[in-house]
DNA sequence: TCTATCCTGGAACGAGCAGTCCAAGTTGAG
DNA sequence: CTCAACTTGGACTGCTCGTTCCAGGATAGA
């Protein structure tokens, strides 16, 4: 059965991720993603199915080979707040600088687009997997942290300011400021000095 | 000299904003602006221009006229933290339930679009004065909060928080999962009970 | 070598897009 | 009343979109 396809369908959702990551997925056209694949029309469509399609693969290749990497090395750290720290200090300085500067998260900016099915189940699977993670990381924190504080919330507000440190690096942040308000978040957490 | 529109351009515009707004700038069409507003496609190009140009006013009226009150309340109510979280609770309010539920923050939803640069100063301006506001809403709370505390930082944390709010709830967030992550942030500004 | 199978390239398609243009209508000034 | 200025409705244009389709090429088994 000779089936075998001329290209490697992994790498080249990579690059469709890319892509979508960087332009987002309604203002990017299925030219562009031949141009860049260099696959032709055919070939996309058999594989991967339509645009959307397409773009629900590319989230999901997002959430399992991007996010979920960092939230695994969170959740296992056991450092307790340096870990979280450093979960952010990585975050923004990918964020800011090098490839991928000013491309944000893909699956932050999915939120601004339509309420489709696939995807919001993807973001609400993104999201309990950063909670969960952060979560975790607090857990170990022990006495790092104040007395008395309900981690499951500490958790749930730490996720949620990291969705806003994803947003604000699209628009060109500066890093800077990105790293005081994390700081000053973090530092709120301890125990007040005695 | 006969030059009277048939229409009021304001409250057109406020009609695109909330088209806008819901949908996003990419994947709603003109044709949508055209059926909402109940305008012709010469009135609308004559008045705003074209599609990216109504996008930007859109977005610059739902600024001045939708975020800008709620910041100013934020930064003249004189409480402290009572105010913060009075802010938070409206906000949390506003983006899930009513009229607007699910519609996250159009300037949050802006972030997920390309790059224009009107867009984006708009941007930076809603941020800047979100920080503002927090921080003079901070400098009115006094005892309320520890000592120590770095206003400038923890403002504009709590500014990124209010957009993790807006980019979740546009996914249908849990109101009581964000409320319990803002009570959380809060709650970690309070000293120590004694 | 022959054949059945599947992948590939590219042409073609209809729909929908943003934007333009002009004849017709309306209105205040003279 | 007449005219000039301006808005309006809607036809129209050229383009780009996502998607389909098919002839041709490549390949592994018989």
């Amino acid at each position: 059965m000779p089936d075998v396809k001329h290209f490697d369908p992994e790498a080249v959702l990579e690059q469709v991720e890319r892509l979508f990551w960087q332009r987002g997925a309604a203002t990017t056209g299925i030219a562009e993603v031949i141009a860049v694949t260099g696959l032709s029309r055919s070939s996309l469509y058999a594989t991967y199915g339509g645009k959307q399609d397409l773009y629900v693969q590319a989230l999901r290749r997002y959430v399992e080979r991007r996010s979920e990497p960092m939230f695994e090395t969170l959740a296992s750290d056991g450092r307790g707040l340096p870990a979280v720290a450093a979960f952010f200090d990585t975050l923004i300085e990918a964020r800011c600088t090098g490839e991928y500067a000013r491309w944000g998260c893909m699956a932050a900016n999915a939120h601004a687009g339509p309420g489709d099915p696939q995807v919001r189940g993807l973001l609400d699977h993104h999201h309990g997997r950063l909670r969960a993670a952060m979560r975790e990381a607090l857990e170990a924190a022990g006495d790092q942290l104040r007395p008395g504080l309900d981690l499951d919330a500490v958790a749930e507000s730490l996720a949620l300011l990291a969705y806003g440190v994803n947003v604000r690096s699209r628009a060109g942040a500066d890093p800077e400021s990105l790293h005081k308000g994390v700081a000053a978040a973090l530092d709120a957490l301890r125990p007040t000095r005695t």
